[in-house]
DNA sequence: CGGTCGCTTGATAATCGTCAATTGATGTGG
DNA sequence: CCACATCAATTGACGATTATCAAGCGACCG
């Protein structure tokens, strides 16, 4: 984990390492004044924690590459992971309340983050009502993420749980302007069930099933999407697992 | 749904509506200038929608009697409870993103709220740091409790979360200063299902159970705590459901 | 008084977890 | 450079948790 401070003259001198890493919504002027409160960047192996789940909040990290997990620790040795994050996404939001990380951020790949101060992001809030708003819509986005998760957790099948993360993951992409159909896996099968409630191997069952059907190729962490509407039919209906008795609509016995 | 205008030259004048329910952790400094932002109060009936998911964004809403569920549509028809809020809690803090609501807020009994426009109370925080931080504080309180409702629905079994469920019940409560072991669920089993993950089934089989168990007395929709030491178990530990052949951990094969 | 709603309880079945064996990739040290 | 260990992943067999289907009951309401 090797952090390097970025010398306070920095602003307009040299680019800034945040350039073009913001979230891609922002306005120029916003982008400027955020940059402005930058104090590091951080460069982290995979595996390594950026941030303890209790420890003080005195931070919030913006990804500049690379890919992060949320790692929630319950009570017996449980853990789950509650989010990913990729590339231009703010971590740290939900430490505001007891003003300490209420989990884990480890990096799932080798990963460079950008660090700002909450107390400067704060005060420049205070003084920019632009800027206001801006937190409040990346915060109320996590919000609104979560909410989505429990959805996913509480309401759909495994199924339609991997086709929902594999259409986010392409969301995701889509807003940095990449490659909607292809892409890379930053976590493992296990990680991946983790967050969707399920386990590694009803993940690799369901991975090997999507290839099966050519819904989607894939290769080890590497998956290409092939038929979008599909996935969305996985999405919205699901589907049995491979070896099944399909369910026959039990005839309705007549009077 | 009848609403009342709260008049212009209301503070300081009348008792205001939401004096002592305001939640119980502000100063009574920003009390008297959240007050000030109230527009109106409203009353609603059991079943009553107080915002629909999707409708422009423009009130906060403060519970001051009743209770809500915040309600997820999906895809087919089908939907999920999100979030139960009762006395004192701030609801709607999810619809800064797009600006609009992302769930519908509906009555679960005769309710009362205090409405705040999101205008005013933005101004409002621009206007004072402290008030910022509170705004802060709620809206990460939010993510922070849907992070834990990740958890409970992808790593918690069933009677690991209504146990969860009833203590934070518990918490709740204790918070408002009202009694801890007894009380009234404002939900029915099908939405307190909906919630956890669950069908109604399986909540009135768990809570037989835990009546059964001497854990809780539970009489339709009153409960009273009896063991909050075994309670804790079940949320530890699960427990079986009531026939069941306990497991055997498998004995070791010895070499 | 009939009808709906909320709830309980039982019998059955399906989804998905657990346990186990195997493979390939990666890395380490002798 | 190759044995060896480790880890991620795949696949199969089996079983348990929990959903589904069904029937019945009391309460409330028009």
């Amino acid at each position: 984990m090797k952090r390097h401070p970025i010398p306070l003259p920095y602003r307009s001198q040299h680019p800034h390492p945040c350039d073009g890493r913001l979230p891609p919504d922002l306005h120029a002027e916003l982008q400027q004044r955020i940059t402005e409160v930058a104090t590091s960047t951080i460069e982290l192996a995979r595996g390594e924690i950026l941030a303890h789940s209790g420890a003080a909040f005195h931070h919030l990290y913006l990804v500049v590459s690379g890919a992060f997990k949320a790692v929630q620790l319950g009570a017996e040795g449980k853990s789950q992971i509650v989010c990913f994050y990729g590339p231009r996404e703010l971590m740290g939001l939900s430490g505001f309340s007891h003003r300490c990380y209420t989990s884990d951020l480890v990096a799932l790949a080798p990963s460079v983050v950008c660090e700002f101060s909450v107390q400067s992001v704060e005060s420049a809030i205070s003084a920019d009502r632009a800027l206001l708003e801006r937190l409040l819509i990346y915060i109320s986005e996590n919000l609104e993420r979560a909410e989505q998760d429990q959805f996913m957790l509480g309401s759909l099948t495994a199924p339609q749980r991997i086709a929902c993360f594999l259409q986010r993951m392409q969301t995701a992409r889509r807003r940095l302007g990449e490659d909607v159909h292809s892409f890379e896996l930053p976590m493992t099968r296990e990680e991946l069930g983790s967050y969707l409630g399920l386990t590694m191997e009803t993940i690799s069952r369901l991975l090997s099933h999507l290839h099966a059907q050519d819904v989607a190729r894939i290769d080890k962490r590497h998956v290409h999407i092939l038929r979008d509407d599909l996935l969305q039919v996985w999405r919205d209906e699901g589907v049995d697992l491979p070896l099944p008795k399909r369910k026959k609509p039990p005839e309705l016995k007549l009077a």
